[in-house]
DNA sequence: AGCACGCCGACT
DNA sequence: GTCGGCGTGCTC
């Protein structure tokens, strides 16, 4: 038999091999590949074979057939595939990513060496290389290494380079490791053992069952928006096959949850093998929410989390394909769940940039939900109080039902909210002006609190309440803002934000490369009302702790909870009234529940409102939007204050009314006339390489080449706009420059023709120049 | 990607 | 003189 096999590397095509059987497609064989001994791939096809074929190479045969039945469904092998050609993704690193990251996949690996002769030197010392974490011990044989991250990520040498050193690897040995590396495969088997500790768990949860805690999670009343929303998705979504997507659209507070379970009971009373997906936000994967979940459907819930190592996950995941588990509940990777029978889909909080994968394939969960709610017949329900324009454009379209919940369902109206305008010292203004070499410096002296929101969180403290308050971090887009007008300064082509270009008093667009001089808009605008935007950031804290000494503050941030075990801790603390006031960024914004908290403040909106991102508005309104949601959670009413630059801003003005409608209205407009999305289809490019100069001289001549090739193709030309490569926002990171490349298309279609133009343009870039393709970019920064 | 082959500088 | 740096080339 001839089998076509999915290998995952960077070659975006497969490979044949022959087999004496017939090896059905999705399972995974090792095979000899190149000359790097065995590698696993995937069989994607397997066909008779034909033999006269013209090819001209000979067929190697496969080596060993790793899985008893395939671990890839027909509807994954063909999301897959489906996914490859949709985000410019090699087919076998596709079928990777899909792969829950196995045991073997962990970072603590013991393996075996032999030593014939040891080095003396290495005997004598306990001296310990970043990458042996115990003292090599030559006595027992048996080395319990840590591989922190990639290869070749310590330093210049390699771990086998650095084991050699200390001459702890001979050629025998060497061999060892080498075979030892190529062979990280996941066993797949149903093991006894496995199905006995999933009947246990089930047991202790039907004893907690007792009457009393079944009253506790007895289901709420529903208003009759609720069970319009939950009768029309289950008659059109599972009485009957389900066709569109629906679009559940409900203010914060609205129930969407208690739809989501109701939902899931009719399903699971309708057809007790039903499963059903749950996509969550990472951030509100927590203890509480998936609580809910188990108490009300108990013994039949998986929950897969980043925080779990990853046996447990593995076994969760188990329970699903066993089908001993009907619902699993994770964040976006649960999208590739091992389903035997899925038949709802359901995306909380839709928006949710964390449905996007910031690594290796750039995956959108939420488009991949829909994507196989699709392929396996199933209804896929996105929910959102502040839906994303992408969705809220399918919507429009006709593409997806719109189902909404106008009223909160607790009739707890929704908190009072004011705002503050904060204008920035006159120093800071001076400093623009008299010397804008130096202004990207923060200013000291400006301060961060208005006098307003310090008033309002002491009298918080008084009266034993608690308060959040939210601060953009995001400190290095640095653009400027005219606060006579409450505009920024901005790209004449791109509609952006210009950056403020340090040290070189230059202004310049990160989508197209427009560049001009500060001081030309400071003429221009003949005003002297300018300042930039984005003072350094986690002052508030320390600011915070000088002006209310007797206040118990914590902090939340991606630097305090760099330790994944931080966060909930933290939280807890909050939720048992430990702390006073709760400092940090948009973690805190998201899906909580502090029944205590009656305050919220904003600050630094105005940062996010102008980074230089055509999403910038989008992102303001849901952070303002989700932020006032989490106030008046309890029985006391909340209050909410957002200290802003430019109060009069239609964005601002429209998170405050809560009025969605009335902002999605104002940001398709400014979407459409720019052929941004939803209207237009992006997809970013960027290169990144240790030179700049190389780099950029190969930008040059990849733009050439792109000229060239776009005037031979002239058809696609009135269809896309390719920006760039211009420096990117960030210009430097890990001692990489980088630079970004905007294609803009009217339609999938031409973006893709035209990305996959530049993709054959650099096939082999020089030196070490990497790139990364981005389809339908969370953010172009 | 991963690995081998292959060609030039500082070390036993 | 080799060891070992990393520049190109190949993978059914």
């Amino acid at each position: 038999m001839e089998l076509e096999i999915a290998i995952p590397n960077p070659l975006g095509q497969t490979f044949t091999y022959f087999h004496p059987s017939a090896v059905e497609a999705g399972t995974r064989v090792k095979v000899p590949f190149a000359s790097q001994g065995k590698t696993l791939g995937v069989v994607l096809k397997c066909s008779p074979d034909d033999p006269h074929s013209s090819r001209k190479f000979k067929l190697r045969p496969v080596s060993e057939v790793v899985d008893q039945e395939p671990v890839y469904s027909a509807v994954m092998l063909e999301l897959a595939s489906w996914m490859s050609q949709y985000y410019l993704h090699p087919i076998g690193e596709v079928l990777r990513t899909m792969l829950p990251a196995s045991k073997t996949r962990s970072r603590k690996e013991t393996f075996v060496l032999t030593i014939d002769k040891p080095n003396p030197e290495s005997t004598s010392t306990s001296e310990k290389t970043p990458e042996i974490s115990s003292t090599i011990d030559l006595a027992n044989p048996e080395l319990h290494l840590d591989v922190f991250g990639k290869k070749r990520s310590m330093g210049k040498l390699t771990i086998q380079q650095k084991l050699k050193k200390k001459g702890l690897i001979g050629k025998q040995q060497e061999a060892l490791f080498r075979k030892w590396q190529q062979l990280k495969i996941v066993e797949l088997k149903i093991d006894a053992d496995f199905k006995a500790r999933s009947s246990i768990s089930q047991g202790v949860n039907e004893s907690q069952n007792s009457p009393v805690h079944r009253q506790l999670i007895s289901p709420k009343l529903l208003n009759s928006a609720q069970m319009n929303a939950v009768a029309s998705i289950v008659e059109k979504g599972i009485h009957t096959p389900p066709k569109e997507p629906f679009l559940l659209f409900g203010v914060t507070g609205s129930g969407k949850t208690e739809v989501f379970m109701t939902i899931l009971e009719q399903l699971i009373s309708k057809n007790s093998e039903a499963q059903s997906l749950i996509l969550v936000p990472e951030i509100s994967l927590t203890p509480q929410t998936t609580r809910i979940f188990k108490d009300r459907f108990p013994g039949v819930v998986a929950v897969v989390h980043s925080a779990m190592d990853d046996d447990d996950r593995w076994s969760e995941l188990h329970r699903i394909r066993l089908g001993l588990a009907k619902i699993l509940i994770g964040p976006r990777s649960a999208v590739f769940g091992p389903f035997k029978n899925l038949k709802l889909i359901v995306v909380d909080e839709e928006h949710d940039s964390s449905y996007k994968q910031g690594s290796g394939l750039l995956y959108n969960a939420r488009d991949l939900a829909v994507m196989r709610g699709k392929l396996e017949n199933a209804a896929v329900v996105l929910g959102s109080a502040t839906p994303s324009m992408e969705s809220w454009f399918n919507a429009k379209m006709g593409r997806y039902q719109l189902i909404e919940l106008p009223e909160r369902a607790t009739k707890r109206p929704l908190p009072e909210i004011k705002t503050v305008l904060s204008k920035p010292s006159n120093k800071a203004i001076e400093r623009v002006r008299l010397k804008p070499t130096d202004a990207q410096q923060p200013n000291p002296d400006e301060q961060i609190f208005s006098s307003e929101v310090i008033d309002e969180l002491r009298s918080n403290l008084v009266h034993k309440q608690q308060s959040i308050v939210l601060v953009n971090r995001r400190g290095y887009a640095f653009y400027l803002l005219n606060l006579q007008d409450g505009k920024t300064a901005q790209c004449p082509n791109c509609s952006i934000s210009l950056s403020v270009h340090g040290r070189r008093n230059v202004l310049r667009c990160h989508y197209c490369d427009y560049k001009t001089s500060m001081q030309r808009i400071l003429d221009e605008s003949k005003t002297d009302t300018w300042a930039i935007v984005g003072h350094g950031s986690q002052k508030a804290e320390d600011s915070l702790r000088a002006l209310l000494p007797d206040a118990r503050i914590a902090r939340l941030d991606s630097d305090t909870v760099a330790d994944p075990k931080a966060l909930p801790e933290i939280l807890e603390q909050f939720r048992s009234g430990q702390l006073d006031i709760l400092v940090g960024t948009q973690i805190l914004a998201k899906g909580h529940d502090f029944p205590n908290v009656t305050l919220i403040c904003i600050l630094e909106v105005d940062q996010l409102l102008g980074l230089p991102d055509f999403r910038g508005g989008e992102r303001t309104f849901q952070l303002l939007v989700q932020a006032a949601g989490r106030a008046g959670r309890g029985e006391l009413p909340g209050r909410v204050i957002v200290q802003s630059m430019r109060i009069e801003n239609a964005v601002v003005k429209d998170a405050l009314k809560q009025d969605y409608v009335s902002f999605a209205n104002q940001e398709m407009l400014f979407r459409k006339s720019m052929g941004y999305p939803p209207f237009g289809k992006m997809t970013l490019f960027e290169f990144n390489g240790t030179d700049p100069v190389k780099l950029d001289q190969w930008c040059a001549k990849l733009d050439a080449d792109l000229d060239q090739k776009l005037q031979a193709t002239s058809d696609l030309l009135p269809h896309i706009k390719i920006l760039g490569p211009a420096p990117s926002p960030i210009e430097v990171i890990r001692g990489r420059t980088r630079r970004t490349l905007i294609v803009l298309g009217d339609s999938f279609k031409s973006t893709r023709a035209a990305s996959q133009m530049i993709l054959d343009s650099c096939k082999n870039p020089p030196g070490d120049i990497r790139f990364k393709v981005d389809v339908d970019p969370q953010s172009t920064l």
